[in-house]
Parts: C-alpha cells; structure tokens; sequence
DNA sequence: TTGTACGCGTTATCAT
DNA sequence: ATGATAACGCGTACAA
C-alpha cells in the first residue's frame, strides 16, 4: 500500500495551510506552540516523513557534509569515518555518507551530488589518484583530500592531508638495516599500480641505495596485473612461489606493503617450515588490528589514523570559513616493534 | 564558481526545447541522431549533469534497488554488497546502496529513501534485531531480509534468508565434544545481546545437554555492556582475565563466537605459554578470510555468503515479480576444519 | 500567527 | 521528431 502522503494532506486533515506545516517540522519560530503540536501529532499518527527530493529542489542551503570513500572495505577508512563523524556532529552538522565503487569517478559522484544536495563540504577519503585540477575547481563546493596520493605537480592546489608514504616505506626499511638485514625482500603492487604501492616501492630502493645495498630483481616481488595486490591471498600466493623447496631462503626479511599481504607471507613461511622471525624477519604496513594479535605479533608502520580523521574535519571547516589558504599537511606514521623481526 | 546550469540552459544554448534535451539524456527513442548528437556534445563541453532531486521529484519509475546494510565494518557484508551489486546490474537494475549508522532504524531510513527515490525493491543486511511488523509493511515496496535475526512471531510475514545460528552453533560444539572435549568454555556477547550473540549460546546449550554434559557458569564469559563484543580485542581481554598465572587451565577447548574474538583469544592463551591446539583447542564462527592464514589456521563455521547473496537477489527480485509468497530460507553453513582442534 | 501562490529542475503529456 | 506546459512535493516571500 503505497499511499503516498504529502504536506498537503497533512495540511487538509489539520485544517491549515501547507506553510503552517511546513513549519511545525522544520522547527520556524513564528508559530503558535499549541497548533505546532497539534500538527506533529497528526505527522506522527500519520506517519509522515518529508520527500527530500522535494526538499532539496527547494531548500537553499544545509548544514550537510559529504564524505566520499573510495576503498570502503578498508577498515583503516572505516575508523576515520566513525571519527570524523563524530567532529562533524560535534560542529551541529550533518553527515552524507557515500562509497564510491573502485572504478567510478569520484570527482563525477561529488559533482553530482553538489548538484542534489546543498552541501557545505566534501571530504575525499582515499581514491582520486589520477584527478584532473579543472574537474576538482568546478565543485564549486569547499573540500579536502584526506588519504589520498597527491600528483606532484597538483601541490598547492588543493588542501589535503596524508602520510608520506615514500617516507615512512623508507623509515620502516631502514629499520631492517639498521637491524643488520641486507637482503630484503619486498612484496609489492602490480607495474601497473600509480598510486601508494609505487611510493612504498621508492622508500624501500631509497633506504637500500642509501645503505650501499644494491636492489635484487628477484628479490622484488609485484603482483600479478587484474589480482587485488591488498590481499592475505595474494601475499601468501607471491611467497609461495618464491620458496624453494627444501632450499632455505635467500632472504632474511620481507617488506610487505600492507600488513594483510603480511599475514598472507607469514602463513605461506610457515608452511614451509620457515619459522618468523628467527629464519625471516616480517614488517607489514598501515597498522591494522589484527597485527597486534596475530603470532607472532606483526611489526609495522601504523598510520595514525585518529589524528588524521580529526585534522581532516578541522581543516574542511578552515576552508569553508576561509580562514585558511589550500596547505598540504603531511602526519607523521608510527614504527610500531613488535615480534615479527629480529636482529641479526 | 557555483554556476548552476540547468536543462534549459541547455536548450537555449543548442536553441531547441527543454523536452528535447531531456530525451537526448534518457535515450529516448523519438529523437532525430543528429539533434541528440549535437546536444550531447554541448553538455559534454558546459558539464551538465541533470539535478538528481528534480529528477526523482518527477520520476514515475526508476530500476534501483536498495540495499540497506547495518554493520559496515562487517568484512562478511562487503563480500556478499559485492555479488549482489553484479546480480543486480545483470538484471539491468542499479544498486543504491546505504550504509545506516548502528544505532539508526534502518526501516526509517528505509521509508524515507522510498519516498525520495521510486524503488523497485530493497535487500535489508544485518540489523532488524528489534524490527516491528507493521513498520515494514508500510514501506509499500518488496523487500528481503537477508543475514538478520527474525522474531520468532514474525516468521512468515516477510521473505528471508540467513543461517540457523542455533543448528550451527550446535553443530561446532557437537563437533568439539566428538573430539573428545567435555571441558568447553564459551565467549559470548553481552547479557542484553538479543540478536546472534544469543542463538549462538543457545546451540552451545543444546549440543552440551544433549550429550550429558552440565554446562559450567564458571566457562561462560559473556562480554561486559557497552563494549563491542566483536572484536579481537575483547576476545583478548576475556581471556586473558580468565587465565590463572602459572595454572593450567581448566577447559580443554573455547568456542568463540566469531573469528575476530577466537584470535584475540587465541593471541591471550598464547602469551600465556598455553600451545593450541595441543593444550585448549579453540575454534570460532563467521569464516572469515583471516581464519585460514592465521598461525595457527582456525576451525570455524563458514557462513556461505555467496550463496547467500545471490539467494538473496534471486528472491527479491521474485517478491518483485509477485511470483512467490513470502519464504524464510535458511542456508546451511560448512563447518571448516583446521589447524586449531585437537581431538583429546 | 497564518494562508496563498510561486518556483526549484526535471519528466510526462499533449499538441504540433 | 519536436516544443510548450503541467505537474512532482516542498519552502518561502508576501499578503492577510
């Protein structure tokens, strides 16, 4: 039974007129208290939810916030969304939550939406590594780019805020060295992959060339094209097939660059008798909570997540009372020590 | 540079009628090839994209599905949001989809988004623990109810799809006291817990009564309010506030509730210099990715979620076609054996 | 304090 | 094949 209610019959059952109604729900001042009550109930007995097509035709502005994810099953985005959330709410607004399938144009969803809704804000929550300038100008809308790979030439641009992936890949690889490893070997996303996997890839050659460690091919180790490299299966796919049988490895720890392609190493070493990490020493990247549970207990790179969502809201507010001019804020991540490496 | 060009800007531009224009958008069959190229091609150059709002305001059908998940962070939903979202683009239907908050009534956000948009159906995952019938029935639209908890009374009244978490949660107790387990302690959700946390407990009962076996309070951890029971974290802690120092324990199996919560268990029994499976073995339920790679790879309950998906979408576009009454489908879920069982 | 009437941007109807 | 125009349901200026 699709009875389609509307303001008007709201109005008719009252006795009173459309504006009336309208403004018993939407909290106006010039009303009388009593006929104001009278209408809610008859709203509620009712049923009657506003059509917020309708209402978003008509409506010229809102205190609504769009947060765009690219990547949802990626629980590091989750918590930063339950945070930013929160420091939104805090703020008296309202937030519009939207994924955006993997292959999709977030730029195209954010324009699209602006055009819906009056929206005050966009906050881009991963994605967007091959945007184009022009398309981001034309939101005509106050955003911030959280977590996402920045073109070097866009900087200055746009404000956004992230980790320096090149940086903390270096940081982490370095630590190896400096725990006398030299042959490293690193688990990494396909050619063909332009956007964290690449920069990951430069820290750990940086912190190799910068120790006089010459970078092995056959210790470099990218992901088959069209398979998602972020995987435990994958991880555990790629050792499997580097590990001779019998041969001990010619490796003495690996670098994953995310901790579930980690896991997927550390169980493909154990199958083969290799024990972790006083055969082979494992890192991972991006700090996920499994990490501190599984055993051994995974050392790794941890973004800090929590800083990040409340800096990403703080600085979308900037912007939208432009007190601020477009900055790039880079956090610091944390090398987290755990079991998983040794020193040799 | 918020320039709101609409569809009459459009039409003044190629000088031709709004309706015209609106018919080169939505591939409408009168319209002369060359005119719709030309009028493509200027919103195209001007970046037109029609006002989504207007457009459902006016709309008198649209092939969009809802689909309604509580639960976001569940790894378990992304898989199935995945299927279901190809099943339906097969049917040449779109997927909208709508993560609600926790703490939200999805038959609200249900209702309103029916009034907004003009849907063909909607697939509710998860939530609905607490769900009144006639809230339902008013949405006016068909619906499933996929991976939810049903009322016992209201069985019948809807269509839907799950697991019987009682038969399989009487399955993996059964399954540990054939291995010769009498001792089994339980980590469960809280006591207030009325959805999955209980039925799971409730075929833990069963399987120990029916094989003579006194359940023991003393091994029935439930989690503390307020806190989420799901995680690997809280499994952790239980455990770890259940072990006495230097003591063997006094259980010879743990049957957890979910995955997550078996590792973090699996991780306290470990620090503890308790070896699984050879002194507790542990097992959990959900079967997600994690459980195979872990160290070691955990006895679970697998939830089909494939079949579950496409199940789901199979029967709601059934419901649509009016070509079946409402059924309550209950798929059976495999109990996987690993590594984390040892029969005594 | 309340009601009337107009317009938001689009699609559907009807005429051409 | 195309154009003019009436709705869709709501908010709001303006009149009362």
């Amino acid at each position: 039974m699709n009875e389609l209610i509307t303001i008007k019959d709201i109005a008719r059952i009252c006795g009173c007129g459309v504006s009336t109604v309208s403004r018993a729900l939407n909290n106006h001042p010039d009303i009388n208290p009593d006929t104001k009550k009278r209408i809610m109930e008859v709203v509620e007995e009712y049923g009657f939810v506003p059509n917020n097509s309708a209402r978003n035709l008509k409506i010229t502005t809102s205190n609504t916030i769009a947060v765009l994810v690219k990547g949802a099953n990626n629980p590091f985005f989750m918590k930063m969304i339950g945070i930013i959330n929160d420091d939104i709410q805090a703020r008296h607004y309202t937030m519009e939550l939207r994924h955006v399938a993997e292959k999709a144009d977030e730029v195209e969803v954010a324009y699209e939406l602006t055009k819906e809704k009056k929206l005050q804000g966009i906050i881009f929550l991963g994605g967007l590594s091959t945007h184009s300038t022009e398309k981001l100008e034309q939101l005509g809308v106050p955003f911030v780019l959280s977590t996402v790979v920045m073109d070097e030439d866009a900087e200055g641009a746009y404000s956004s805020i992230a980790v320096d992936d090149v940086k903390e890949s270096y940081k982490l690889t370095k630590y190896l060295i400096d725990k006398g490893h030299k042959k490293i070997a690193f688990i990494g996303a396909s050619e063909t992959d332009i956007s964290i996997g690449q920069m990951r890839r430069e820290g750990y050659l940086k912190a190799l060339k910068e120790a006089g460690i010459e970078p092995d091919r056959k210790l470099m180790w990218l992901s088959k094209d069209g398979v998602d490299a972020y995987t435990m299966e994958n991880g555990y796919n790629i050792m499997a097939s580097k590990l001779k049988k019998g041969a001990k490895p010619d490796f003495t720890a690996v670098f994953a660059i995310a901790d579930t392609i980690a896991f997927g190493a550390m169980r493909a070493l154990s199958d083969a008798g290799i024990r972790i990490p006083d055969d082979v020493s494992v890192v991972g990247f991006d700090g996920i909570d499994m990490g501190a549970f599984s055993i051994p207990s995974l050392t790794t790179i941890r973004q800090p997540f929590v800083k990040m969502a409340h800096r990403t809201t703080q600085m979308l507010f900037s912007v939208m009372s432009e007190e601020t001019n477009h900055s790039i804020i880079t956090m610091d991540a944390e090398l987290v020590e755990r079991e998983s490496v040794k020193a040799i």
